[in-house]
DNA sequence: ACATTACATTTGTATATACAATTGTTGTAT
DNA sequence: ATACAACAATTGTATATACAAATGTAATGT
């Protein structure tokens, strides 16, 4: 764990503070650690595989698409970091045989991307480890404290 | 706003349902969204002053520390990412004139890293901005939700 | 038909980050 | 005193990311 105590010190300090201001800033600090945490632990489980957190992104997205083909803009678009080179980040995903790569007929700028058999087999062994890490990284809340922060969560998103 | 509508419609979707698995991928997801737009907002405050978020939680780190120098083993641990190049951070700091460098006389292996004014000057034209800017993130929430959310964060870090 | 603009992706380049190996310094055991 | 291990920072290298410019394709106006 890569949280400090003395920093957990300077957290609970502000959190128990009256000040408005303070706990934004807590907010913004803590969403900062916890995000830290999950990509960690999320990216030991893909280390195996020699995914990148996006890498494995667009790989989960081109599998919603159930075999309709995405091209690079609405990968890119569908993306949790609007990364500059979608490109690249394909490129890598080819190499490995966990995508494929077709120039669209119909407008012949686009490339079509579609995830391969061997794409699902290993989101498909990735799956459990996953879904085990989630689980453990929300594992000191109830599920009625979880329900509360995917409440306040989205509410920031909009 | 990068948040895409596709993607909050699953997010909602998976909120309103009843499972528990899916509650915990939700609150993944929504962390490293929520952190992303927090990301894109402070960069862009930095961007004026061409400084890195890590960058900026370092001075900051200094600065807390009221002119008792760090070696950059005390800061690594105190930066929000284990990055692995605190020397190259520090060298940029020290290339914009934001913080000093000193060999540790009773150590000679430590180097001692201590802010400038210039540093401290910059960070007290950032202070208002970021400050504003965290109000703004946090703006969808009561303060009660705030304090809410603060408590829900600071249990995942535990 | 031609030029112009917009579109979709690719390429180039600079910077950031991750991880391993190296350098120089200090502490410790014999 | 010497050798060896531990420590603190630096350097090297490969990869990732951010941003700008370039390439190739399609749509539009005259």
């Amino acid at each position: 764990m890569y949280i400090q105590l003395l920093y957990m010190k300077e957290l609970q300090d502000i959190l128990h503070s009256t000040s408005n201001l303070s706990a934004s800033k807590a907010a913004v600090i803590s969403v900062f650690y916890v995000n830290n945490v999950i990509k960690e632990s999320i990216l030991n489980d893909l280390k195996p595989f020699d995914l990148s957190i996006e890498q494995f992104n667009v790989l989960r997205i081109l599998r919603g698409q159930k075999g309709k083909p995405l091209n690079l803009q609405d990968i890119q678009e569908r993306m949790i970091n609007k990364m500059s080179n979608t490109t690249r980040l394909v490129d890598k995903l080819i190499k490995k045989n966990f995508v494929k790569r077709n120039i669209c007929e119909q407008n012949r700028r686009k490339v079509e991307i579609v995830i391969t058999e061997s794409g699902l087999d290993i989101l498909k062994e990735l799956d459990d480890k996953i879904i085990n890490t989630e689980k453990n990284i929300t594992s000191q809340l109830t599920s009625e404290e979880l329900k509360q922060l995917n409440t306040l969560l989205l509410k920031i998103n909009n």
